[in-house]
DNA sequence: ATAATTGCAAAGCTTTTGCAGACGC
DNA sequence: GCGTCTGCAAAAGCTTTGCAATTAT
């Protein structure tokens, strides 16, 4: 029962499901926020995709649909939706040097779980995290609102492979 | 012209309760680990330290103890430490920019809790956190090795003080 | 009209690397 | 003595910033 329905595997680069109706853009509109062709262009990105992307990956699919894009208006765009709490920053235990991930904010939080071996990184909800972060909130008498579980080890594939 | 002879602190400097038994010490010395007298200091540092440090401060507090600790040693060192999986590499949020932290590797995991207004962090330890690496170990058959989990919102004083 | 946004180039940071000389074992 | 470490300086990322031109509303 590794993988179940609500466990996405993202390891491949693909883009499939290109509505105009993203989560994004709608936000981003509703917050009366400039639009502009790059920020469009940008937030489709970012809506489309599947998994996390650092800034190049953004950077690379915003091109391919409009090759003006420049990558200082990516930074400046991924700063913008940061501010705004639109978007999750990841660096996945700094698996692949210092990089930073960007994903659009889920309804619920999930964790990433990466084999150190082969790098793939899988995402996990559950709702014992739901009940970590309740606990904190009441042991700390905090309010909550970001959370991030980075987790690494060795996958059932690599582990085998190791025993080779 | 290199490593200059001597650059030891002799006077009066800070007393530091630092034992030659520091835990990280004793886990290099054991895994065979030439060690020279910068070394030596960062260690005590890391062993010292009460709380996560970033780069700066290791530097920082290394030269009170040895002035002719490098930076450039320090970060090789933290290199060494992180290949042997002795310290942790956090990164807090991003709550001040992208700075890393570093902190000895204790025996049990725990959680960083951070207010996103005063910047104040906590440590937080639970079973549930336990519970729910060994759910991911048993649904995708992985063997886990790290974890990291980071959790942000306001503190009770930061509410209170949002409130007035 | 006019204030925000963009592209470009250049600056800023933090981290890494090449080397010659120093040091641990 | 041999091989590893260190300091220094310079290079290498990655991200931010100043500014004139452009664009959204």
């Amino acid at each position: 029962m590794a993988a179940s329905p609500s466990h996405r595997v993202s390891t491949g680069e693909r883009l499939n499901t290109a509505e105009t109706t993203g989560k994004l853009q709608q936000s981003v509109a509703k917050r009366g926020i400039r639009m502009t062709r790059q920020r469009r262009v940008i937030l489709q990105v970012m809506d489309d995709a599947e998994q996390h992307l650092d800034v190049d990956q953004i950077l690379e699919r915003a091109q391919k649909i409009d090759s003006g894009v420049h990558l200082v208006t990516v930074y400046r765009t991924i700063d913008l939706l940061k501010k705004q709490g639109l978007i999750d920053e990841l660096d996945l235990l700094h698996l692949r040097g210092d990089r930073h991930y960007y994903e659009t904010h889920g309804p619920r939080d999930h964790i990433h779980v990466a084999c150190l071996r082969c790098g793939k990184v899988r995402e996990f909800e559950s709702r014992l995290y739901e009940q970590l972060k309740e606990q904190i909130a009441r042991d700390f008498h905090m309010k909550v609102t970001v959370s991030r579980t980075e987790v690494g080890g060795y996958c059932e594939e690599c582990l085998r492979k190791t025993k080779e």
